[in-house]
DNA sequence: CGGTATCCGAACGGATACTG
DNA sequence: CAGTATCCGTTCGGATACCG
């Protein structure tokens, strides 16, 4: 304990932006019902219907993360039966735009982090041996 | 099987860009390496110690899965005990300009995130009794 | 020093059944 | 329709031990 020479870690990283928008977005379906949600309000059966292989477990726990953190509104219709729909709130769309540049940047440059895995593949195959 | 009414889901989704940017970033540790590598190639060690509460085995799990992608170089020195140094590539750096971009998201809205969470759990408390 | 291999608990996430 | 609750396999990820 007292003998450990005090090279502290980079406390920054850890209490750091980007640990806090890893919270929010590294979720796989985060950024696929935010992009559903782009262009409008939704009902939750059209989200669902939109997104192939989400189960209904991981959409509504989903759209409750997006809920209680802001990023979209819900409204229940007290109808009959009941129907829900979904939008995008102003803070939502603002992380939508910064979700675009990911979206852009992979467009660009996917096809090189492929062609880097099939080398670096590759490589391995080769090392094994 | 033939009875059901082909609504098709929004396949684009499933093979769209978010899908595989969400493989790359969606790691806990990714985006912390890469900004520790944000200021110039680094130490094995350095990067560790760097990063507060990674295991050895994720540490190097996320530099294979960075250095696979094509996003960091990895250099080993034939020296006794051996040291290896990783530094970003090109196509790191690129994609490091759309993280800064989440970064700096956060660092503007993320009172409102933590706002908007404080609110919702009240209300859950409330509407809980 | 910079890994790799193994073990094992914790968390994620799908399938199913039930409710308002 | 839009959930909630439960079960349960799969994966994630830390701790430990060992290798070059």
């Amino acid at each position: 304990m007292a003998g450990k020479t005090d090279i502290a870690p980079d406390v920054s990283i850890n209490a750091c932006a980007y640990r806090r928008v890893l919270e929010i977005i590294s979720s796989k379906w985060i950024v696929l019902v935010m992009h559903v949600l782009e262009d409008g309000c939704k009902w939750y059966g059209e989200i669902a219907r939109r997104i192939e292989g989400v189960s209904q477990k991981m959409l509504t726990q989903t759209l409750r993360q997006l809920e209680r953190d802001g990023l979209v509104s819900r409204r229940g219709h007290p109808t009959i039966p009941p129907a829900v729909d979904y939008a995008l709130t102003p803070l939502g769309e603002s992380l939508m735009e910064v979700v675009r540049g990911f979206r852009d940047w992979t467009r660009v440059y996917y096809p090189q982090v492929e062609r880097a895995r099939e080398e670096y593949d590759r490589r391995m195959e080769a090392g094994a041996l």
